[in-house]
DNA sequence: AATTTTCATTTGTCAGACAATTAAATGTAT
DNA sequence: ATACATTTAATTGTCTGACAAATGAAAATT
C-alpha cells in the first residue's frame, strides 16, 4: 500500500483509497485488523489526524469498524446486506431528488425491476411473505390512514413482494428503487377511490402469488404501474391548473 | 441541527448524521455552503478535527465537496449518477465476495433484472447503443483475447444493453448487478466454443434490438442466463473433481 | 482458585499552530 | 480610468502533542 508523496492536498483520500483497494483485492480479509493509527501514520508518513480522516471515510462506507481498548483497532468489516440497504436508500433517494427525475421515469424503473421478480416470487413465496402483504393491504384499506402512512405501507408491501423472490441480491438492488419512490409518492393525494383500486390490485397480486401464477402477477403489476402513473399525472395536471389560475 | 451531548464516543458520526439529515430533509440545498469548520466546531461544541472527521464521512458518500481558499468551504454536492455508480459497484462487489453469494444466485439476479430492460431497450435503443454492442461482440470474437478482457468486454456489452432502455434510474440500479458479476465471471475459463456460443447470442440480441423485438430479446437473454449458469456449473464441477483426486 | 487491581494499548477528543490555496481588496503604473 | 501587480483575509489541509476513555491482559491479593 503506497500513496503518491508528490500530490499533496488529499492525503486522507489517497490513504483511504489505498486501504479500500487492499480490501477489494483481497489483500486484507474480513475481520483482519489494520495496523494501529500510530503505525499507519508511520507507514504512510502522515500525522494521526490524517490517518483518522481516512479511516472515517472507510467507516462511512461500512468497510471497516473500529473498537477501542487494548486489543482494539480498525477491522475489515463483513459488509452485510442490511448495512448496505441504508446507504443504497440514501443514495437513491438523493439521486432522484437532486436530479429532477420525473415521477414517470422513477415509476417506470421501479415497476420494470419489480416485474422482474414476478416469476421468481410466484415460485418461491412463503406463507410469511403472503401474510405480510395481506396485512399491509389490509392496513391500506383502513379509512383513517394518512397519505404518508399509506405510502409507508405501500413500500412495506412492495418490499415483501420483492423479498418473496428469495434472492438477496435482488432484494438489495431493489431496496433503493422501491424506497426512493416514497418521497415522490408522498406528493400524491390518494382519494378514497384510488386507494380502493390500489388495495384491490394488491390483494389480487397476493392471490396470484398464492396460486403461483407468475404471469398474472406480471400483468397485475403492469396494471398497477399504469394506474400509479395516471394518478400522478392527474395530480400534477390539477396542480398545474391551480397554479395558472392564481 | 443538534447532537446528543450525553452519548460520547461517536461525536463525528453524530455530526455527520445531523448534517446528512439536514441535506436529505431539504434544510440544506444543493450548492449551499456549510458553515466553516471553525464555525461548525463552535456550533456543535467540538474541536475542529472532530468536525473534519464528520465532513470526511460525508465526502466519502459524495454528499459534500470541499474547496480551499477565501471563498472556499464545504458545499452540498449535487449527487450525480456517475458519482453514485462507483460506490454502487464497490458495495455490490464486496457484498457478493464477502457473503459467499453463489454464482447462480448472482447470475439469477443479474439476468432477471436485465430482462426487465428488454422491452424498453427494444423500443428505445439508438444506433449508438447498437454500435457499442456490436463492437464489443466483435471484440469478444477475437482469438487472442484473455479471459479477463473477455469478461470486461462482456460487462461493457451488457451495460450498453441496459443503457439502451433509456432510463437513468434503471442504468444506475443495474450498474451494481452487472459490474459486481465480473469478479465471479473471472473465475470461469472460457473455451473457444463457449465464447463462440456467447458471441452468437450477443449478436442475435443486437439483431433483435435493432428489429425492436422485445420478446425475442427476452428469450435470448433467458438462453444466455441458462448457458452462463451451465458453464459455471461445469467449471465448478471440474474443479471439485480435480480437488478430490489430489 | 477466584477475585481484584494495575497496567499497557488503542481509539476518541481537544488545543494550538503553520502551510497552501484562493478570491477579494488594495495599491501602482501606464 | 484602466490594467496589472501586491497584499490581505478567510478557509481548508496538515502537523504536533497532549489527555481522556475503553478494554483486555497481566499481576497482585485474598
Amino acid at each position: 500500500m503506497k500513496i503518491d508523496p508528490k500530490s499533496p492536498s488529499d492525503l486522507s483520500a489517497q490513504i483511504a483509497k489505498a486501504i479500500r483497494d487492499a480490501i477489494m483485492s483481497g489483500a486484507l480479509i474480513v475481520d483482519e485488523r489494520l495496523p494501529s493509527e500510530a503505525e499507519l501514520s508511520e507507514q504512510f508518513n502522515v500525522s494521526r489526524p490524517t490517518v483518522r480522516e481516512a479511516l472515517k471515510r472507510l467507516g462511512a462506507q461500512s468497510l471497516i469498524r473500529t473498537q477501542r481498548g487494548a486489543t482494539g483497532g480498525a477491522f475489515v468489516n463483513r459488509l452485510r446486506f442490511e448495512d448496505a440497504y441504508g446507504q443504497q436508500i440514501t443514495t437513491s433517494t438523493l439521486l432522484l431528488s437532486m436530479n429532477e427525475v420525473s415521477f414517470s421515469v422513477a415509476c417506470e424503473a421501479r415497476y420494470a425491476l419489480e416485474r422482474a421478480c414476478a416469476p421468481l416470487a410466484a415460485e418461491r413465496r412463503t406463507a410469511d411473505h403472503l401474510a405480510t402483504m395481506r396485512a399491509e393491504a389490509h392496513r391500506q384499506s383502513q379509512p383513517g390512514l394518512t397519505d404518508e402512512a399509506f405510502c409507508a405501507s405501500d413500500v412495506a408491501y412492495h418490499r415483501a413482494l420483492v423479498d418473496a423472490a428469495g434472492n438477496p441480491v435482488i432484494s438489495y438492488q431493489l431496496a433503493g428503487a422501491v424506497e426512493a419512490m416514497q418521497p415522490l409518492m408522498n406528493m400524491i393525494t390518494f382519494t378514497a377511490r384510488s386507494r380502493e383500486r390500489i388495495v384491490d390490485l394488491h390483494s389480487q397480486i397476493a392471490d396470484a402469488l398464492e396460486a403461483h401464477d407468475g404471469q398474472m402477477v406480471d400483468e397485475l403489476l403492469s396494471a398497477l404501474a399504469q394506474y400509479t402513473n395516471e394518478l400522478a399525472r392527474s395530480v400534477m395536471d390539477a396542480r398545474q391548473a391551480a397554479r395558472q389560475s392564481d
